[in-house]
DNA sequence: CCAGAATAGATGTATATACATCTATATTGC
DNA sequence: GCAATATAGATGTATATACATCTATTCTGG
């Protein structure tokens, strides 16, 4: 199941960012612009809890978005804490970048048949849930 | 749908590769493994359809494999390709390795149930054939 | 209040992955 | 048969990603 999933998401990071090109905007990088259009300033763990991804590996990425100008970053009141937020040039870019996304999107959805995206959808979150709380406990 | 499948497959990666940190293989590693299982000897290009994944960034995993002496490489009659397989070596590695991928296959197929299990790999394929067709063309 | 434990990220290191480009070989059109 | 073209991988470069470990900060028991 692993390498199903790993082999799929391949496929279609191929895909989506085939068509993202022109953006300039990786996949994640767009996930994460998304995320916070949604959820407003988050701190850095909590962005990867969102994204079930080591809250280390968003240092880099995270990096790479903030010299972009895509990102603002502040101190918490937790100072260990560093909380993103969605720059004005970030939004720009998302919005730029959306209608291709979502052409991409649509073609997919198209082919897959509203059942069957619905039911990944729904499948894919299920199994990030038990996959986040087996993933823990030996 | 990408950024699902991409957190999907991140947190089953997380998963799958803690229950297989003591044999030291990877994710994609063991997967190298299982299909050279079944495919017997191949180039690098038909496993990386297989694997949809880009021809070239097999070049370095396999490298990797290769010096841990688990895949064998020779040139083909085409002398442009290399075909690989298992070794002795990493048939064993695999046989060792198996146990504890199907613990952890097994604990996540009965959370999920029989009929969801079997949805999702049916699902997954899918995808995969739309996104490796549609890919290419704009 | 303070020492020890816990937590949030930063950093080092390794693998995974893609694409552009380059090289070696093969195929094809004439 | 050879020049032009196509194909299989190798290599350079960039991002993605995880974990171990380190540092700075916060929390907690006494």
């Amino acid at each position: 199941m692993c390498g199903s999933f790993r082999r799929t998401a391949r496929a279609l990071t191929q895909m989506y960012e085939r068509a993202l090109r022109p953006s300039g905007l990786r996949a994640t990088q767009l996930t994460i612009l998304q995320v916070l259009v949604r959820a407003g300033e988050v701190s850095q763990g909590r962005l990867g809890e969102m994204l079930a991804m080591d809250s280390t590996s968003l240092t880099r990425t995270l990096a790479i978005m903030r010299r972009a100008g895509w990102i603002a970053e502040r101190r918490g009141e937790d100072r260990r804490e560093r909380r993103v937020r969605l720059s004005s040039a970030g939004e720009a870019k998302l919005r730029r970048a959306l209608p291709a996304w979502e052409r991409v999107q649509a073609r997919l959805r198209g082919k897959l048949g509203q059942r069957e995206w619905g039911s990944l959808l729904k499948l894919t979150h299920h199994v990030t849930e038990i996959a986040r709380t087996q993933g823990g406990l030996p």
